[in-house]
DNA sequence: GGATCAGCGA
DNA sequence: ACGTCGCTGATCCC
């Protein structure tokens, strides 16, 4: 009653203060029922108006913080008031959100007048930095449509996820009987301090790599161990198994709502390029790659009546690098809408581009994503199990036929070197010390950083305008669908039936609209009744 | 509670 | 030293 009408009030003014997020949560959620029950008093007198689209907040401070620094680990009110202020004071509701010691109304009123005070201050630093427009533009935009993403949630067929956990137990106790056997002996497989002592010292096998604290028991050391002796390979699949069961089956379970639906939280201070992260549960990392981890997708279903519509960004990074770095064989390539990953093969090997094998284009494709993130010969190497040498053959040939990335990459450590920090597309920045560091492991480190963070982190912008753009034009359209996940480089919208077609025709035009590369931007749409099954809907 | 190891995704 | 960015679970030790 007075809840609501205050609720109401909030939702029609534009607010500043400190992380609103989780207060538009609250606001998209009683806009949400609100709109249910209007529904269903207007149900028999046609169709509802569209929902009122809450404001874009006039500021967050929490926000503004992160894009001044966003390698920081926290952004508490109480350091950004030491640092901006000079005032030291003792965390408040705020800091705790999960104390409720200390919501005392003294202590919210505090951080009020901190977070007012806090404000111009900080604003002043984002528009002397020149951080203006990834913020207004993008970054408080983002805020109401991260919350409604949060307060919709994605559906889970509960018996779906239990039917899986069942198979992957069954599989899992049979392995377990057989490593025991293999052993000799029942230990704790879960634990790598006993499966070491059983693989190193009982059996002998050969220790191929070492831990700071033992033996690495990793897949790559168990896949180099299965040429010795049969328990490796029980144990990989032991191990994926387990995985599956703990993270995906058991950690998912816990987190489906009397809704039926998983709401994640999405975090918009946490990653430092600027991608945002998921957490309880993490949405962003369901496996794909193989099976059986790929079936829990089955799990993710759209509800009754409706279709899950996922769009993805195709090469988005190396599209980024393509018009950061004006390559002119890299911007045929995507200019003629070729296969990239076929183009580099044909390029590193010399072959037309009809003659190359599946096996170049895997080689090619390894170079293309190991550039991105300024992978050495080593790594190369390691990745595709082939000498050092030979890696270093392919990455010399890669950047004679793409000259314009190597003299890109170049210019960007020495820039980087000149100011201290990396910037992306929309003038988000990062700062990187150790590009001037005196040891040589760290000054590397920090060189792939400066070139990986204005890749990933442009790709980033580009995602978060277009999920912007998508949400807006969901609700201007007076479609019903809505924006359920973001998976980095893919969206994934829930729609009634009937709109599917609209939604697909939207999510393509808004995605590939939202930013004008050098290089056309390409979205691939697919739809489904669950995350696993989708059909294609290009064309 | 925190460190370590491991493994899932883009 | 060797590939960027994340999150979670299990174990083990404090």
């Amino acid at each position: 009653r007075d809840e609501a009408a205050l609720l109401a009030a909030l939702a029609r003014r534009p607010m500043a203060g400190f992380d609103l997020k989780p207060l538009y949560r609250v606001l998209a959620a009683a806009g949400q029922s609100q709109a249910s029950t209007r529904d269903a008093r207007e149900e028999k007198g046609g169709r509802p108006g569209p929902p009122e689209p809450l404001p874009v907040p006039a500021g967050d401070v929490k926000l503004a913080a992160y894009l001044l620094d966003p390698v920081r680990n926290r952004y508490h009110l109480v350091d950004l008031a030491r640092q901006f202020l000079g005032v030291e004071v003792e965390e408040g509701p705020a800091d705790r959100p999960a104390d409720p010691a200390c919501r005392t109304p003294a202590l919210l009123g505090r951080d009020a007048a901190l977070c007012a005070r806090l404000r111009p201050a900080i604003e002043a630093e984002i528009a002397a930095r020149g951080l203006e427009r990834v913020y207004r533009e993008i970054e408080l935009p983002l805020v109401p449509v991260l919350a409604a993403m949060e307060v919709a949630g994605i559906a889970v067929d509960r018996e779906q996820l239990e039917r899986l956990g069942r198979q992957f137990a069954a599989r899992s106790e049979e392995l377990a009987q057989r490593i025991y056997e293999l052993a000799g002996e029942t230990f704790n497989i879960n634990s790598t301090q006993q499966l070491g002592q059983v693989l190193f010292e009982r059996l002998k096998l050969p220790v191929v790599k070492k831990t700071k604290t033992g033996y690495s028991t990793d897949a790559e050391v168990l896949e180099a161990l299965a040429a010795e002796h049969p328990i490796a390979e029980l144990v990989l699949e032991y191990r994926s198994l387990a995985k599956l069961r703990g993270t995906y089956v058991e950690g998912l379970a816990e987190h489906i709502g009397p809704d039926g639906r998983i709401h994640t939280t999405f975090q918009q201070t946490v990653a430092a390029t600027g991608r945002l992260s998921s957490t309880q549960p993490n949405l962003q990392n369901i496996p794909i790659r193989d099976e059986p981890g790929r079936s829990l997708r089955r799990a993710f279903v759209a509800a009754p009546g409706h279709r899950l519509v996922a769009a993805d960004y195709s090469q988005i990074e190396l599209r980024v690098l393509a018009h950061y770095s004006g390559d002119r064989a890299l911007h045929e390539a995507f200019a003629h809408g070729q296969d990239v990953h076929a183009r580099t093969a044909s390029e590193i090997f010399g072959v037309p581009l009809e003659q190359v094998t599946p096996e170049q284009r895997r080689v090619a494709k390894a170079v293309n994503f190991g550039l991105a993130y300024g992978q050495t010969d080593f790594g190369l190497a390691r990745a595709l199990r082939i000498g050092r040498a030979e890696a270093k053959r392919f990455m010399e040939r890669y950047f004679e036929r793409y000259p314009g990335v190597k003299r890109y990459m170049e210019e960007t450590i020495r820039r980087a070197r000149q100011t201290g920090e990396v910037t992306t597309l929309f003038g988000r920045r990062r700062p990187i010390p150790e590009i001037r560091h005196r040891v040589p492991h760290i000054r590397q480190n920090a060189e792939r950083v400066a070139i990986n963070t204005p890749i990933q982190g442009s790709a980033a912008d580009i995602m978060k305008l277009a999920m912007i753009r998508v949400h807006g034009a969901l609700l201007r359209e007076g479609l019903s669908a809505r924006i359920v996940l973001q998976v980095h480089d893919e969206l994934i919208v829930e729609a009634p039936e009937d709109e599917v077609p609209r939604v697909a025709a939207l999510l393509r035009r808004e995605m590939e609209g939202a930013y004008r590369l050098d290089v056309p931007l390409v979205v691939e749409v697919k739809a489904g009744v669950n995350w696993y099954e989708m059909e294609e809907m290009n064309g």
